[in-house]
RNA sequence: GGCGGCGUAGCCAAGUGGUAAGGCAGAGGUCUGCAAAACCUCUAUUCAGCGGUUCAAAUCCGCUCGCCGCCUCCA
């Protein structure tokens, strides 16, 4: 039974959709600049969620959309001299590459919020038809007091939001808390023809339209980063339900925030750091690993050192997940039953709210049982077939597990190709190195042979004897 | 000020009523010419503090302290 953390009820409850179908839409980026570790993880966090709905056997219809209209975009292009589509272009094409880059699968549809404007121009229709809008100059607000479960989401009440109201209230606004549906474009501000003049859509119309459009009026889930739960997200239902009259989402799911030094990335406190950036100097396995580290509601804090310890955990589980793959090729195995234990865990796990940082765990765990039942096995201690079957039974619970996490998601072989990419050295010149070193060592010229191992190890390449002879791989 | 969350070993982090997973770092050991890797042993009588409920609490309740977030654009 999976059960989930819903926002809306403030605990954990029974994920029950309506059908095998399940609609889930999670808020994108606002395509103005390059993305942060922060975007990362919410699409990590998604990512692993679509992957997991689906592997449960559900078809899930997945949308993530692009904001591509917005205060921040119109800016930058006024600053570079450039049209607010290029801007939205460029950043989605980046946004698109980091998502690639961090192994974040498509989502079923990446709408827009500019090519969805009949639709939005429909559900600021419908509210003013409601009267749950009002126009202003060309501007189109939603009147909050209009909508009976305002602050359900978010546990505010609206007598205690007006009374902690910050100022710069637009005074043409009947009340404070109400927020723009339609925004009056200015001169030189891209527009779209509406019944209320030219303009473009605020912020939060455009989520509802996209949901609406792409999933219908009830969706199941609706997920983004907790500072979006007030106001967006509450708007967000405002509009939807006050326009369609139905519920618009079943469950609400929101990820912790990625801190730095215990405070909250942002642009505003300048402690941003881009995907690409990372990726430059980290494997996507790597990051994904730390990101998945903690459980997604969790704050993780961010240091240079947690993806290094991340990266030396994926190193190390290759490492045996090789010894695992090496050894089931010299011990046949059949006819033995294979045992699906740590399968079993991940799905209790990941039926608990998406607990990831478990199944991490439990991988490590049996990362540790298979290095021991190896050297007891390659010294005589053990049953090789039985083994066998056990290893066999790891080998396919960390495929089953890998492809959910995105993690430990390579083959053993695929992994240290990879690394092998990077270094300047060609197989064969090592190999060389290492005979050169072996015949020092079976001298007893233990001076020439540490220089050679030295020598190997500035240039990235560690050296490890074992008895059936040296074996190499890249730090 | 209002609302919400968090506080588990040197660090990261699971565990939400049945007696503290896992990783990193550290100490000792096995193996090794020496290393490395791997394994073994050790490293929280205790879960911010204080009370309460219970046969039983890190887990539930109350209070205190500390940290963070939202209330304004924000993943």
């Amino acid at each position: 039974m999976l059960r989930v953390y819903n926002t809306l009820i403030g605990r954990k409850e029974e994920f029950m959709p309506d059908s095998g179908k399940i609609r889930m839409y999670v808020c994108g980026p606002t395509v103005y600049d390059l993305s942060h570790l922060g975007h990362a993880r919410s699409a990590v966090a998604f990512d692993v969620i679509y992957r997991y709905l689906k592997y449960r056997g559900y078809e899930v219809f997945y949308t993530r959309n692009y904001t591509d209209i917005d205060d921040k975009i119109i800016n930058r292009a006024n600053r570079e001299g450039v049209s607010s589509q290029e801007i939205a272009e460029r950043y989605i094409k980046a946004f698109d590459e980091d998502m690639e880059g961090l192994g974040v699968e498509v989502p079923t549809y990446r709408p827009k919020a500019t090519e969805t404007i009949p639709e939005i121009l429909g559900v600021i229709q419908a509210l003013l038809d409601k009267n749950c809008a009002y126009i202003i100059d060309g501007d189109v607000y939603y009147s909050v007091r209009k909508f009976d479960g305002y602050g359900r989401l978010s546990g505010k009440n609206i007598e205690e939001l007006e009374a902690g109201a910050r100022v710069e209230v637009d005074e043409r606004k009947r009340d404070p808390l109400d927020f723009a549906l339609w925004k009056a474009s200015k001169e030189g501000e891209p527009s779209w023809d509406s019944p209320w003049g030219k303009g473009r859509p605020g912020w939060h119309i455009e989520c509802s339209a996209m949901s609406r459009k792409y999933l219908g009026e009830t969706i199941d889930i609706h997920g983004g980063g907790r500072d979006l739960i007030f106001p967006h997200h509450e708007n967000e239902i405002a509009q939807s339900e006050a326009a369609t009259g139905r519920p618009f989402v079943r469950y609400w799911l929101h990820n912790g925030f990625v801190n730095i030094q215990k405070e909250k990335m942002s642009k505003s406190l300048g402690n941003i750091l881009n995907i690409r950036d990372i990726l430059h100097a980290c494997p996507a396995e790597a990051v994904r690993l730390f990101l998945l580290s903690s459980q997604y509601r969790s704050p993780i804090d961010y240091s240079p050192d947690v993806l290094k310890e991340a990266n030396a955990a994926l190193e190390r589980f290759y490492a045996t997940l090789e010894r695992i793959e090496s050894y089931l090729i010299s011990v046949e195995v059949k006819g033995e039953s294979v045992e699906h234990i740590l399968r079993d865990k991940f799905e209790t796990d990941m039926d608990d709210d998406f607990n990831t940082a478990s199944v991490i765990g439990s991988v490590f765990y049996a990362i540790k049982e298979a290095n021991r039942m190896l050297d007891d096995a390659e010294s005589g201690r053990r049953d090789p077939k039985e083994t066998a079957a056990i290893l066999c039974g790891f080998r396919e619970d960390f495929r089953t597990i890998g492809s959910v996490l995105g993690v430990f998601n390579k083959g053993s072989a695929q992994y240290l190709e990879e690394k092998k990419r990077g270094i300047s050295l060609l197989p064969e010149e090592i190999e060389g190195f290492i005979r050169e070193r072996n015949e020092a060592r079976s001298k007893g010229d233990w001076e020439k042979s540490d220089k050679i191992r030295t020598d190997l190890g500035e240039r990235g390449i560690v050296l490890e004897d074992y008895p059936g002879g040296t074996r190499w791989k890249v730090r």
